[in-house]
DNA sequence: CTGTTAGCGCATTCAC
DNA sequence: GTGAATGCGCTAACAG
């Protein structure tokens, strides 16, 4: 640690503690030649404040917890990138936690930070989670929490998503206007909110074309990115008709193309794809792929931002506060899909 | 905060604080049977420490801190994951900051971080880092610091990068191999040692293959991925021998890429590309990217094992600890690139 | 305007 | 084996 602390300063200058700290802290009590005095000491001497004391002390800790499923993924990648600007531009620090999707680990860590560490805490849930009674204690312990992107509908806070019904139902119905007819359905967290809304905007698209809905079109897949692949190969080799796809993660529209390539479909022509995606380069795969892009730089900063109301100006955070922002459909004209 | 504390605790049981402390602490002074008791109710009343309190008798924070340009990219995501992964085994907490590419940021980050907040660092600096100057304090407080991927060759500690030098010796020689002549070469970060070294790659694979280095053909690369590519662009429009492309990172073989649609160059039959990435869907890419491969996640996971050692063991970190690990070309067929 | 005092919650030294 | 006392470094209430 920075080994000058707030006694030696004030011995070297002759004052107390108290007042030196005042002093630091610009407080009005103080006259501005001792501020100045103090400070000029301070910053020769390199002094630092312990970030440890100060929180015992004043009970924070200027910190925040963000909790998420993994890294290894554009949404994340860019929402950290929004959540962290945002922290540092109100001063505080950022903890980062990853669940690997597993709820053990989400209830793990959710417990932990529920003894001061963090002031706050921005979550995304893991794909296993559908019990939210871990949850339970930060609403207790009234630490704001705001949920994004994968939320979890029971807790009563805010949350900040994408319009993820719109998205599968403008998804889906691209599809159709392709022309496509049997649409197969890739979906990864599908008891969680986000999985379930996407998914019934795919379904009401349907029903909107007057096309019935059939279940074994549905695939649910997991971390293993191979085997996704194979369960979408497996099922595009036993059902010839299919001509789309629509997947509800990046990972998955991946899986969606190796799994055509190894079925010998030819992508756009035998199926088209569509999917969930940040990818900035989809325009190169071979073919482009056409995605719904969310927003996830916006969705961190909104984040952190509602969650910074509260940690700052001591607003509660309130479900009415969740804000839905709207995805985009990018078409890479030459896939159709 | 998590309301109950070691005070309670002991009014509760009518022992005194210190016992209590002892106990929860596994000291071998307390009898099996207290031992117990206090445990018993801690877990009952779900009493958690808290870690300001404790951080500052103990002088140390079970926290690392990680300073990474930016996570919008694969590399540091997957690195993250191998950091997370090891913090966390070991009972640590991470603690993320983005200097975004920017020198002035990093120093105040470093800065920040010298006042005991963390117990060590890892660090991959900035694209504009020239000078050490601002690590020069970490030592002085000895704070166990460790650099990954992008290294200060100045500063005397452990480093754990990829064989920058030889993957871009492989990565010219490949395209020279497939019959490039004329080969561009794209750098970010071309006065940090990780940009020089596989220049230095580059040009021997060059000399060796008695070719001259034309500077011309070499692309200083900023943040700004449109004008990346027009960059490029503009120079294969000049200059219409060029027939081979060795990007540095990532997003300038993505840039390559574009600039060769726009130039109205076909790849790789008028220019072949090469990058660095970490990409799982190069092969989807048209044409599919040959790519050289870094172990992210094994320089995440290696970095902080290293730092570890130094927190848990109280080894030293030297420079002679140093790892370089290998990366992989892969190869896919049908680029030539 | 400045100093004295107290205490955040915990770990540890010293007594017994 | 347990309790009392001390202090980590800082902030804040209370005097003056």
């Amino acid at each position: 640690m920075s080994s000058v602390n707030l006694k030696q300063l004030a011995q070297a200058l002759d004052l107390s503690v108290s007042t030196v700290s005042r002093a630091l802290n610009d407080s009005y009590e103080i006259s501005a030649a001792t501020k100045e005095k103090v400070q000029l000491l301070a910053t020769q001497l390199g002094y630092q404040p312990n970030p440890y004391a100060s929180s015992l002390r004043r009970q924070q800790s200027r910190t925040i917890g963000v909790i998420i499923p993994e890294v290894a993924n554009n949404f994340f990648s860019l929402a950290i990138n929004g959540i962290e600007e945002v922290a540092r531009q109100n001063g505080y620090h950022v903890l980062i936690y990853l669940t690997h999707e597993t709820f053990a680990q989400e209830q793990t860590i959710v417990q932990h930070l529920a003894n001061g560490r963090v002031d706050g805490i921005l979550i995304s849930v893991s794909g296993e989670t559908q019990d939210a009674a871990h949850f339970a204690k930060l609403r207790e312990l009234n630490l704001p929490t705001v949920f994004f992107d994968r939320v979890c509908e029971e807790v009563a806070t805010a949350k900040i998503t994408t319009d993820d019904y719109d998205s599968g139902y403008r998804a889906t119905r691209h599809l159709l206007d392709m022309g496509c007819r049997r649409i197969m359905h890739l979906t990864l967290a599908h008891h969680l909110s986000i999985g379930q809304k996407r998914m019934r905007g795919y379904l009401d698209a349907l029903r909107d074309a007057d096309l019935p809905f059939d279940d074994t079109l549905l695939i649910r897949g997991g971390p293993n990115a191979a085997q996704n692949t194979a369960h979408v190969r497996q099922l595009l080799e036993q059902d010839a008709h299919i001509d789309g796809i629509f997947a509800s993660v990046e990972s998955l529209a991946i899986a969606g193309y190796r799994a055509c390539h190894q079925a010998g479909r030819r992508i756009p022509n035998d199926v088209k794809i569509i999917g969930f995606s940040n990818l900035e380069m989809a325009d190169l795969l071979d073919p482009p792929l056409t995605t719904i892009r969310q927003p996830a730089y916006a969705i961190g900063k909104e984040a952190a931002t509602l969650l910074f109301r509260a940690l700052l100006k001591n607003q509660p955070i309130l479900a009415s506060q969740s804000l839905e922002l709207k995805s985009e459909l990018v078409v890479r004209a030459s896939t159709g899909g």
